[in-house]
DNA sequence: GTCGATTACGTATTACGTAACAATT
DNA sequence: AATTGTTACGTAATACGTAATCGAC
């Protein structure tokens, strides 16, 4: 029979172009490469080689084989990942999220209803990465900032954020009841970088300003009360960290990008899991939860 | 490594139910079998099985494995395929059409340019059938009664067919200049079996007329010779077979599914070979083209 | 007692390595 | 001379079969 060893050599002397050279990458010695593709040859009914003396390139049918059974053994692989991945669902809850503040409310209820789940949680703004991680069990659940359509998952409203802009008083656009996108545009903005879909959100709705991106937590808040430059908080951020002594204002941003839904879709196999999900994010007290 | 033999066993497993009938399928011991699952465990680094004392039944991540693992080994077979399908692409021309008459002229046209080559004809009233042949090497060339967009293929116009229907002189409808399908419908016809998507034209265009279908040819032409009974031609079969001692009259339909252009698609990589086609079609003589 | 699964151990298949050879550079 | 590929043959890995054991029905 034809398997996944013999397959792997002859994608191995594709990309090494001599059987000597595969073999040696192998761990296997050349003759036993040689042999190797002629039984391929044989169990395929097709030859995949042109020889020559010394000298062997793959023919017409080998370079289609080589293409072919590149995307099987990918293939291959993503089974193995997705089941490891599956086994690992039975036994952690891993929320992917494409904002921060719903992975702070979805940890804080979901440690109080399974304390002895580990949970993971992972930050990313690509939509398509977390579709594609829900449906490889990479993720339990995720969070995007609209609902989807799909018969296999479960879609249940979670909160709402809305985003402020935090200046100090003095600031010149602390006088402003509220604020749009078009008032900030141009001006510098010290922004976290760990904070999901916001940040392309920023790039869109204030293109012309700079955006100065902090790693570290400390580092921003301590730029915050060093400097007068504007930042965003959100109803949210407010609530989680109160910072009464920093002397600023939040001013309300009227965009409709400046206000966000996020919607947990998870596999309806999880039903169960999650059920408790919409009710307890409802009552959830945003003072008790922590982030990190 | 994981290989195609244990996935095999697994779904054979899977669909015996034991341990033991799955080995007498495989023919192969039962023990065997235990060792094989048990590295198949060890090497995904996931349990596929819930273990009791003389009992063994897949797990969740079990069932999941002989889902993705089927389809990963129903590709490799149709990989396997279309590599053995491109290898004889090779040495012969494969021709698929949704109609005869295009079989008729391209194997006339080929037969005459390649004297030495193999060449087979399938007809297929199935466009998708036909199309997916083309992907898989399985069809040199297809022909449809429509043109595609395909950036990866060569379509090319091949001509014209028109059906008649065909009565004796003293037929009712044997007055008429012209006719439509709405005039027939209800009236019993004479039909060859393979005549490709003329089949479906027929029971869409006159789905009260009972279709009296012939699969031998011969038998066909006696019913024609004996009866009074309407059949169609066109003008490709009326050049190519001629029976003016048939003492039958034909009548043009005038319906637009009456007139139909044939398209030739294949493989942008077999434009050296069918570059010929279009010239050569255009100067076909019908006369000349026999069929079988 | 029969059936189904696992473990232990010896066996056989088969893929592999070594050696020798041929041909090209 | 160095490199590349094939063939022949002995070897070693490993999948397999047999036998024994345990437990369930």
């Amino acid at each position: 029979m034809i398997e996944f060893y013999q397959l792997e050599q002859l994608l191995t002397i594709a990309r090494e172009g001599t059987l000597s050279k595969a073999a040696e990458v192998l761990l296997i010695s050349q003759p036993a490469l040689t042999r190797s593709m002629q039984r391929l040859e044989e169990e395929l009914g097709i030859k995949l080689f042109n020889r020559k003396k010394n000298k062997i390139e793959l023919n017409q049918n080998g370079k289609l084989a080589v293409e072919l059974f590149e995307k099987l053994l990918n293939e291959k692989e993503q089974i193995i990942s997705t089941l490891q991945a599956y086994n690992r669902s039975q036994f952690e809850i891993n929320i992917g999220s494409c904002a921060p503040a719903p992975i702070w409310g979805l940890k804080h209820v979901l440690t109080k209803q399974y304390p002895d789940m580990q949970i993971h949680d992972v930050l990313d703004s690509h939509e398509d990465v977390l579709l594609n991680g829900l449906k490889n069990y990479e993720f339990s659940i995720i969070v995007l900032n609209h609902p989807i359509d799909d018969s296999h998952y479960e879609c249940v409203k979670l909160f709402e954020e809305n985003l402020f802009l935090s200046v100090p008083p003095a600031h010149p656009l602390a006088l402003f009841k509220d604020i749009s996108f078009d008032d900030l545009n141009g001006e510098s903005v010290l922004l976290l970088s760990r904070i999901g879909f916001w940040n392309e959100i920023c790039q869109k709705v204030i293109p012309q300003s700079h955006l100065l991106f902090q790693e570290d937590g400390q580092v921003f808040n301590e730029l915050i009360k060093a400097s007068a430059l504007p930042n965003f908080r959100s109803d949210i951020t407010m609530l989680t960290d109160e910072r009464e002594k920093e002397n600023r204002v939040a001013i309300p941003i009227i965009n409709d990008e400046a206000h966000v839904t996020y919607y947990a879709i998870y596999d309806k196999n999880n039903k169960k899991l999650f059920a408790f999900l919409q009710e307890a994010m409802k009552n959830i007290n945003w003072k008790e939860v922590t982030h990190d």
